[in-house]
DNA sequence: AATTTTTCCGTGTGCGTACACGAAATGAAA
DNA sequence: TTTCATTTCGTGTACGCACACGGAAAAATT
């Protein structure tokens, strides 16, 4: 039933180092006050040996708490779109308290640039250990980001990246691609010449740069190749208003009228989905993305073809792992980590339904 | 920056109420040696307080393990199905390793019932604290998890189910569903009136269960809808001899002149991939099973159009997690774990790669 | 040579829990 | 009351590690 090769201790060390275990923690955690010479010896064993500190032990005597600080977007009013990361971040936050890990969330507003410099002030001026960072505005992030790579303070970057390399982890999901993805999906469910619509139902509060990325990839796939010869239009909507968005939508099927598809670049598509059905459109394809509770009946009832799901809570979870790992469990993290674009149809739904 | 509420311990427990911690361990544990009266007093305390013993204490404190027997067949020779799942079962039980989780594997045979038999029994003599199973054969695995209930030990199932209730959790996928799924892809990228041939390579070794559940997944789409009028032919091939296999495909596609695509019921698809590359015939439809390193290049090519992954990997990694959750940190585990079906075409391929 | 300073290292305690051991309390029987 | 068995409970040690404290040895200063 064993399996476990009796694990070898700071005290095995000690011994076959022949010091005493004070000095081998000494030597582990270079925290001086060892002579080089036992300081090589003691080196040599641990590696050899392949020695890793219990990292329950080290939990459990080290009484300094490690503390991250968690600088998003404040979920409340401007959509639901962080509600579910923040979900993820609670989930692993969870998790790993027995660690000593403490934390605490800046919130701001993704609409207004002043609350986003005020919360991160607030955050660097807490000195954490950590940090966890939703860069909604570039400028003032990639300063940020540079202050902790000074201060030594590692930085996960979340959902969108900066330019410069200050991070230890990047978690997102590369919204560029998964357009590339709808527009596979389209070609390949679409017959022979007729139009796609890309529509974009913007709202200003909305951070439109992945919507932009998106409807980027989705031009790109046709652009390789389209071979059954589709048109594609572009119908930028601005505005909740659904009378403005059904007149909007009516007249692009009235100038064109063999529409095969249309691809939604949010998760706004429930209110196509409403309009194909009102209108009786039921050969249309239609794509678009996260699973909401209001695009989720849709999916059911066959009036959306596919969702590309982004795994939101997914994203927070990974955020909070890595610097986790990185700080508390010392593990190399990847800089980079790509939540996987799922594509979620009617028959495969319920195995995605847990947040 | 705090966020953690001072956390209580046994000793605050012990001093409120006006016991030693000695005692207060014996009530939580309810390894008797106190008296009624001083146990509601302890108890009462600790549910006011909301206590939650320390984990990473718990574990360290007590040298007595929880022993893991792993019971699943073999993955040498016959096929590499049950490779991928022991990699994340292994990865699992090195996340854990910590809390003294020691385990042993038993090994049987998916072609021989008595290695079953014979392994199952061997399990059992060793007392382990918790099982989990791969119910290959459905008598003898419910047995086996019938006197596990008996003996008060928890049961993981794993990858398939058996009728009775005796275990704490099933891990697996749906195949039928992932037939259904299959069928859907099929349906919506294919043009009106003509064939779609069902391909199963079967190998004898194998186990065929699956295979048949997604084939009747598959049918059972078209049963309820075919609005493109497409035809249904099934194609049974034996053996591995690839002249054999282009032989049966030749034959089909002579016979039946506009094939529209072709389902494969298991990895085997690169097979068909490569007999359709070799025939020119790219505009027909592939949909097969799992991200294998022979499959993973036809998709990259756009030979194959869709790969259904059941993540293998992943499936072990929960089993392994689900046990470890009843065991050591007493939570609460769901009745059943149902794995994504996850749809990898070219474009999200590289996401889904870390296997 | 006596002293101070610096470098280096061992010992001891605590983190929160588990559990063995033995002491005290209780109760029953003499 | 004494005696002994039983129940009930407190104390001490261990788990593996982190870190404070202080002391010995070596180096530097007088």
């Amino acid at each position: 039933m064993e399996r476990s090769d009796k694990k070898i201790t700071i005290k095995d060390i000690a011994q076959l180092a022949g010091v005493s275990v004070g000095t081998v923690d000494r030597v582990i955690h270079n925290r001086g006050e060892v002579s080089e010479k036992t300081k090589q010896k003691v080196r040599k064993i641990t590696e050899m040996l392949n020695f890793q500190p219990d990292v329950l032990a080290s939990a459990l005597a080290s009484k300094k708490n490690v503390r991250f600080a968690i600088l998003m977007p404040s979920a409340n009013g401007e959509g639901t779109f962080w509600k579910y990361p923040m979900l993820g971040i609670d989930k692993a936050l969870l998790e790993i308290e027995h660690y000593g890990v403490l934390y605490k969330k800046y919130l701001f507003s993704v609409s207004d640039k002043n609350t986003f410099i005020e919360q991160a002030e607030k955050a660097m001026m807490d000195h954490p250990d950590g940090l966890i960072m939703a860069p909604s505005f570039k400028k003032e992030a990639t300063e940020i980001a540079e202050l902790c790579a000074q201060r030594k303070i590692p930085v996960v970057l979340f959902n969108s990246s900066i330019d410069n390399q200050d991070h230890i982890c990047y978690v997102g999901q590369d919204a560029f691609q998964s357009g590339l993805l709808a527009g596979k999906l389209m070609d390949y469910g679409s017959s022979e010449n007729g139009e796609i619509l890309i529509v974009s139902l913007m709202s200003l509060l909305q951070n439109n740069q992945y919507i932009l990325a998106r409807k980027q990839g989705f031009l790109h796939y046709f652009e390789n190749k389209n071979e059954r010869n589709l048109r594609l239009i572009s119908l930028e909507i601005d505005g909740l208003d659904v009378g403005a968005i059904y007149h909007e939508l009516r007249k692009a099927f009235s100038e064109n009228p063999t529409i095969k598809g249309i691809f939604v670049t949010n998760s706004r598509v429930f209110q196509v989905a409403r309009f194909l059905e009102a209108e009786k459109k039921t050969k249309v394809n239609l794509i678009g993305y996260d699973l909401t509770s209001e695009n989720k009946p849709c999916l059911e009832k066959n009036m959306i073809s596919f969702l590309i799901n982004q795994q939101p809570l997914e994203q927070g979870y990974r955020a909070v792992n890595a610097l986790f790992n990185k700080l508390v469990l010392k593990k190399e993290v990847p800089k980079e980590i790509l939540i996987p674009i799922d594509i979620v149809t009617k028959e495969n739904l319920k195995y995605y339904e847990e947040y």
